[in-house]
DNA sequence: TATGTTGTTTCATAAAAATTCACCTCTTTC
DNA sequence: GAAAGAGGTGAATTTTTATGAAACAACATA
């Protein structure tokens, strides 16, 4: 169900042009699937539409890259399940994994393209992230803090 | 002022990874930017940034195509000095416009790409616009007087 | 000097989107 | 069959973004 209503999502945004996730509700109500805009945000996260702006207002779309839309999905569980710990010192992130899993966690960040990172580098079960500088560190490694919720 | 305040944008929505319009007002008033979210929110549509989804949350970047942003902004303001009357009838749309602007009206038209749009026929002063059905023409014919305002 | 005019900004608020929480409905496992 | 777990959803709420109105500044005009 899920999956065909987000095909019909794409559909509809090629077909239309959907300006708010409350449009695109109802355009999913008139072809049956009947959801609230609680789902269609979810629904959009999932598929990575963003919304372009024209000149006659902003407009939902598929993004560019082909490919891109499955991977980003995945990113976030494998780092999720991959990394245990996330700390700082200085201007460095150090994470733990799962014993073998540093190598991927250390993909998925790289994946992530953040241009805070200046690279990482990966063992087995520790990832070191360099950044800019401390203040940095501190913010990013909040956020990937945040990943793990 | 306004001017650098948006160069000064694109470098942070460059450099770091901006998530909200918070988080780049505040990025502005540590680089002496003093402004609000208000004027973020406007100067990220005058920019034409997106947000893009990625892993970690999702993030403004500049659009792709290049001249896209200058393009834009005027596409509207074209319209809006062009035409003077938005009208319909069964799955066509008839814009007047100045004496002479229709073709201009017409390829503003065009270039805003809108799906539901079969395509459009300009004369002197007045542009046909033909849309799949009755209810499309009714709903265009609708958004493209909200740019009239 | 008074009087627009235009462009930009903030404040307050409306609109839109994301998220929390509770609740379903299936599976799986014991 | 009961319990536990995973996915998925809607209602309500929070967070984020967009906008209307008023204020202000710079500049031109009478």
């Amino acid at each position: 169900m899920k999956q065909r209503r987000q095909n019909a999502i794409l559909q509809i945004i090629e077909e239309t042009c959907i300006r708010t996730q409350d449009e695109l509700s109802e355009a999913l109500q008139s072809r049956g699937f009947d959801v609230t805009q609680a789902t269609v945000s979810r629904d959009i996260k999932e598929l990575c539409l963003l919304k372009k702006p024209t000149a006659g207002g902003s407009r939902y779309t598929a993004p560019a890259k082909e490919g891109f839309r499955e991977s980003v999905g995945r990113v976030h569980s494998i780092f999720h399940s991959a990394v245990k710990t996330v700390d700082y010192a200085m201007h460095t992130i150090v994470i733990h994994t799962l014993p073998g899993m540093a190598d991927a966690a250390a993909i998925t960040l790289e994946s992530m393209e953040w241009p805070e990172i200046l690279g990482t580098i990966a063992g087995d079960d520790t990832v070191l992230v360099i950044l800019r500088d401390g203040e940095t560190a501190a913010r990013i490694a909040g956020r990937l803090s945040e990943m793990l919720k």
